[in-house]
DNA sequence: TCGACTTTGTGCAGGCGTTCACAAGTCGTT
DNA sequence: AACGACTTGTGAACGCCTGCACAAAGTCGA
């Protein structure tokens, strides 16, 4: 490495995290919408659907590129295009999940899953009852057969749903195999090389965040009466 | 309404967002050390734990009070009270669980969400093939019978794991009946009033944003080859 | 009792994200 | 062709959050 720390080149293609996060509601707004028929939608309409400030949503889509028409508003179709080839769903992506549980038996049957190029390929569990077993037409294989499968199917995000005790291990084994991209539900952090990236899901956690809300809102409401 | 922006009165218990989210995973951390038999834990070690800098979490401790001790670090046992206090986890609150289809079903047997003061005591569904039946010890009631038992229990979160077409129809359901606090597990931007909080976990969204770090990694290694 | 060491609590600067406000551009109508 | 209504794209200001760096404070050992 020459260059320690490169300084911000931002070649108009450094998209803010948040922002990523809301052009998949974008997406989805907007799949919704072409399916009804509509052609053109504006960033007012789009924004309201999404939930989110009208400007925020054109400040959003500006990262794209200029694919909005003044005085009309964008078109449905090339948004979709567009934002689709922002999050890399241009081509399908192989998923594997890990913990085949109460949990993870949902996942592997959800079928929001496969819906927008992401398809579960393999299923992966350490407890021997469940290896061997079917589900929803894929077989349960060990842990030990997790490098062998994972490569032959080209997985590229792993789906972490184990008890908590057994998930940084899991996480280990994945990052071996070469897995770069981990959806964790296990409610654990994970340590993982720099290159790797996480994100969680915590049930747990959002409902102490929402806890939380409902105590300082139970605490207004009494200085109040 | 007679005021219409109150100037930020901060009366020194104003707690960050962000920090909300995180005193959620120090206590899970603290809880594990504390059942792991450590009285006394430094900034450093539970930093590590939960996965933040240092300071971040000092910061986020220092909105509950000074409950540290320079030189030493702060006892386990006593940041657990006063984190639970400031989550609103004093007392349990009771949980009400609409559509019991493959999602749901995971969730009302997942045992992690009794675990710190969380219990479900009701199960909705539309679906009359499912009203009647009985899950994990709970009766599944059907949507008209909503009010009079979230009233009779006293059902302090709502959780929506129907598909995206009901969802909105079962938010206002719940809103009207009173409750304020709602974890959206459907595919949908939820509209409420002001003063209802909603979390929002959506699968398809972690995906694509790992989606888009993903390629943004493949495009990063084309370019060095 | 004193000094050295450890760790907390926090002021401050920098960065990121949000929001406002408006110029620039497009379309429909006359 | 010109005007008016409408909508995008974006510069700039503001606020929140993060991370550094250090003073304050407490502990331990001599």
């Amino acid at each position: 490495m020459t260059e320690q720390r490169e300084p911000k080149v931002d070649r108009c293609r450094t998209i803010p995290e948040a922002t990523v996060a809301r052009l998949a509601v974008y997406l989805r707004a907007l799949t919704a919408l072409d399916e009804a028929g509509t052609h053109t939608v504006s960033s007012e309409e789009l924004a309201a659907a999404a939930g989110v400030n009208s400007a925020k949503l054109r400040k959003d889509l500006s990262y794209l590129g200029s694919y909005g028409t003044r005085g009309v508003g964008y078109e449905v179709a090339t948004l979709v295009g567009h934002i689709s080839r922002a999050l890399g769903l241009t081509h399908h992506r192989n998923v594997a999940l890990v913990g085949v549980g109460n949990l993870g038996h949902a996942l592997a049957g959800y079928a929001g899953f496969g819906t927008r190029g992401f398809r579960i390929v393999a299923l992966f569990d350490a407890d021997p009852a469940r290896i061997g077993q079917r589900l929803h037409g894929l077989e349960v294989h060990g842990m030990n057969a997790l490098a062998e499968v994972c490569q032959a199917e080209v997985v590229s995000i792993g789906v972490i749903a184990t008890p908590a005790g057994a998930a940084q291990d899991v996480c280990d084994k994945l990052v071996a195999v070469g897995i770069t991209s981990i959806l964790n539900f296990a409610p654990i952090v994970l340590t993982v090389p720099g290159n790797v990236d996480v994100r969680k899901v915590d049930l747990a956690v959002e409902l102490q965040i929402l806890s939380f809300h409902e105590q300082r809102k139970a605490a207004g409401l009494e200085e109040v009466g």
